[in-house]
DNA sequence: AACTTAAAGGATAATTATTATCTTTTAATA
DNA sequence: TATTAAAAGATAATAATTATCCTTTAAGTT
């Protein structure tokens, strides 16, 4: 019984095989779309249904087990979900990379300047990599 | 002939009825989902084909005439490209709200610890607007 | 270890969102 | 006014996501 298990069932969610190799797909490639994840998974339950990728990722959302990025010019990607975190895009080789950022200055003027109770950010960041530029 | 037929033009795109409503209707309204667009351009333009409104949100964001702003847990809303903003966005009465904060601390830090260059940058603020809270 | 059962998986139909195709209409230019 | 490439509208096709239904199974209970 791994970590995972463990933390499903907290979510009143059985710990299938299906669902733990989800989770370690995740764990192992960060960010993933659904395609990818579908062909993740088929790896390793070659007759897995692309319908059981969404009702886990939708469930898993709700449980806030895993969190959805929203791209600019490209599909959304999953990951699990771990401290609050900012993105980093690639846009010549797509690649998406996680970098912790503190929006403390930046939320406080926001909200000073127009009256919002601020209690989520989502920044994605788009340029070239180091590997691109 | 208006504001927007010029801008049109020198984008290589005809200035048709439709396409001046579309725009009027984004000046208007500011952002708006694809399905609200639809439903304000049925009162102008009773007989309009969702396909035309597809097309000319695809023509008009090649153009960079418009932009899509994508939202956490809500569908991409379109606006007329203004000043770089960023945007608020009410968790409960859905409000996007536009503003423009200096983001060039934020950036920096960020392109310093990943050695990336950052042409742009997406960000919503997520909480309650001063109505809701 | 076998029994029970609600939950989950798989197959696939249905729905929704978006794009492609084709014919008719029209904006822009001569 | 005539010409024509582009755009509109109708609708078919495709892609993405969700719903349904039947079978299997995880996780408790005896
Ligand atoms: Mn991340
Ligand atoms: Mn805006
Ligand atoms: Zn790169
Ligand atoms: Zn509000």
């Amino acid at each position: 019984m791994n970590d995972y298990t463990t933390i499903l069932r907290e979510h009143n969610l059985k710990a299938t095989p299906q669902r733990l190799e989800m989770t370690n797909a995740l764990f192992m490639n960060g960010h993933v779309t659904i395609e990818r994840l579908y062909e993740l998974m088929l790896k390793k339950f070659s007759s897995i249904s692309l319908a059981t990728i969404y009702k886990n990722i939708n469930l898993m959302l709700e449980a806030s087990f895993i969190e959805e990025v929203k791209l600019p010019n490209a599909k959304s990607v999953y990951e699990l979900t771990k401290e609050t975190h900012s993105h980093l895009l690639c846009s010549k080789c797509d690649k998406v990379q996680d970098i912790v950022l503190n929006l403390t200055d930046v939320t406080r003027r926001a909200s000073n300047a127009a009256n919002f109770n601020i209690s989520k950010t989502d920044l994605v960041l788009s340029g070239l990599c180091e590997n691109c530029s």
